[in-house]
DNA sequence: ATGCGTCATGGTAACGTTTCCACGCATGCT
DNA sequence: AGCATGCGTGGAAACGTTACCATGACGCAT
């Protein structure tokens, strides 16, 4: 079958007009039995299958969405990935992914890319939301937009969980242990209102309950990499009794330059993280997390964009549930002392960190 | 700007016929200089982008390239579509992404309906690549296709990293250290060409070194992820002193189910994975296991259909290398031991393993 | 028997783009 | 001056599909 076989071809072969084929293979109009016997079978020999870009220049429509997120290589993208592929499975839908690697010029143009394709509609995790112009193209052009990950923002819906609110409760738990002096881990701060929110939320409680502000650590992707650049960071620090990483990742690694250090976890730092990946349940000391759902936001968020394609005008649902998964990162510090009397373990030297790590 | 902007409404705006608009917006022919500023500036103000449809249906390309993988919740597959992504950056050519659960029948029908939407290529994971009608369609309708993680196969090309040579080498590195029995652990060993060559592979190195064959357990998504289920098979096993397991997530798993029994890795059970996930690094027990490198194959498998959309005929690449991470989960067993002669660590009952995880 | 409604059917326009071809005009050559 | 050449330009076909409309045939009621 070197050239492809278009409904005309069945047609002829049928003996029959192109549009009584369409009809027949469509089921969209009435046929007599004999023509749609020899629609279907001449379907069958020539091996056809219909054009989606012949259909898609007629009707206008495409059947595809289209995707953006920061990066695959997370997880937690990924995840939301496969649960929209899930909630479009049936649908007809078909879904066109692109990543912007958290590069906010980058996901502008993939959002005008999508849009040059006819996407029928979006589903979005951006950098910068608020200031892209190919977002309001999308808008203008009329094209249903639904947003992952983000909060809510002025007139697009969202799936999401309220990143402020757990936050909160994190610093609350830090709180009831006896904490005192706390530390915030982020990786892209810059780049990413979650870890922004997570951050304000954090910062918002400890203030409420008298705590002082917490340190914020940022990384580069090379440092979150390498745990004995995380150690030196770490031992830098006010001497933390407890940290909150944006992410479970960081949670991770950040335990390896505790145990780099020296310091036992949670005995001498209690760590957080945040997602609730599955091998945080798997680690030899479980990991303390806020436990989301990337698979349940990216259903949803396909959810109401498929509300929107068929033409209902879906409202904003409330944040998706979050809940802190107890792990053995957390406990109470090792002892109550006050903040300006107590003695900071001495961090150790370059040369005995690298024989530490030599040894490892 | 309601409805769409098409070249003909530039072509009036500017006062001059279609074929001059395209030729214009294309740069792909002579316009004297007066037209050339009129069409840009009506194409600007109009805020015009070509349709990627139109074009599509006219030069029966549509720059798409479809994209088949068992799952992106799996990091190993998400990195590869990584990988995939990046080299086709700049190339003009777009991802379309579909991901079959690891099931058979769905990945045959994710190929049939990437043809329909006249995908210029394909890049493929497939569960059955022997065995699928759509995958010969695209062939007899002469698509590219460019496979990535299978070993390779009749008429394609594949990026891929020899499975079975790896796997030989843990089993050789299992007989240096002294060990004799051993384990092999696989999930949907069934549906893995992968797993079932690394099984192979391992199988024959034991053979080769006069080990008895290695115990086959495989598991169910269920049983992975319960790590007292899990142990509870473990236990059930006549007493391997090391365990190969098909991917770094069983790695993890196995280890939490050891600690259950109260065995020591690697004391009383070596262990080595799969694939080189970053975090196997970040444990407390580094994880020793094999290191690929699944965005450059990814990376490689684009290369390939890139190739060939260019028209040369691309040779088989070489197998991609992969190389032996040691970490702190391999380890000579604790003693030497005739096989018959060794007392089995008696396996907890099902009584003591409840309390022992009601206080984990 | 005639008219009318219903049903099966096929022709054709339209979707947005590019490419082929033809036309007109200016220029340069013999 | 006549002719060839080249360039700028626009008309129209083609890609594959569906929707609209017209046509013809048939059955039924008057």
């Amino acid at each position: 079958m070197k050239t492809k076989v278009t409904i005309k071809d069945v047609a002829r072969e049928a003996g029959c007009g192109v549009a009584t084929a369409s009809r027949v293979l469509n089921k969209s109009g009435p046929a007599s039995a004999g023509v749609r016997v020899r629609v279907e079978t001449a379907a069958r020999d020539l091996g056809f299958s219909f054009s989606a870009i012949g259909r898609a220049l007629q009707s206008s429509r495409t059947m595809t969405i289209g995707c953006l997120v920061p990066s695959l290589a997370n997880p937690v993208f990924a995840e939301a990935v496969q649960g929209v592929q899930q909630a479009l499975a049936g649908s007809g839908y078909h879904l066109l992914i692109t990543s912007s690697n958290y590069d906010g010029a980058a996901d502008n143009d993939a959002i005008a890319t999508l849009l040059a394709r006819e996407v029928d509609g979006l589903i979005l995790t951006m950098v910068a939301p608020e200031e892209s112009p190919a977002l309001n193209a999308a808008r203008l052009r009329g094209t249903p937009v639904s947003l992952m990950f983000h909060d809510p923002l002025d007139g697009f819906l969202t799936a999401h969980v309220d990143n402020f609110a757990a936050a909160r409760e994190v610093a609350q738990r830090f709180w009831a242990l006896g904490h005192r002096r706390t530390a915030f881990l982020a990786l892209r701060f810059a780049s990413s209102d979650r870890s922004r929110n997570r951050y304000a939320g954090f910062h918002a409680e400890c203030r409420a309950r008298g705590l002082p502000d917490p340190a914020l650590i940022e990384l580069s992707e090379a440092e979150a990499n390498t745990p004995e650049l995380l150690a030196r960071i770490l031992a830098s620090l006010n001497g933390p009794t407890a940290l909150f990483a944006s992410n479970d990742f960081l949670a991770i690694a950040v335990q390896k330059a505790a145990r780099l250090l020296g310091w036992q976890v949670p005995r001498d730092l209690s760590i957080v993280g945040f997602d609730g990946i599955e091998i945080g349940r798997l680690l030899d000391i479980p990991l303390a997390t806020i436990e989301t759902s990337p698979e349940i936001m990216g259903h949803q968020a396909a959810r109401t964009l498929l509300d929107m394609l068929r033409g209902s005008t879906p409202v904003q649902p409330p944040p998706l549930p979050f809940s802190f998964r107890a792990g053995a990162t957390l406990a109470a510090p090792r002892a109550e002392r006050p903040d300006d009397g107590r003695v900071a373990p001495r961090p150790p030297s370059v040369h005995s960190l690298k024989s530490h790590l030599k040894q490892g």
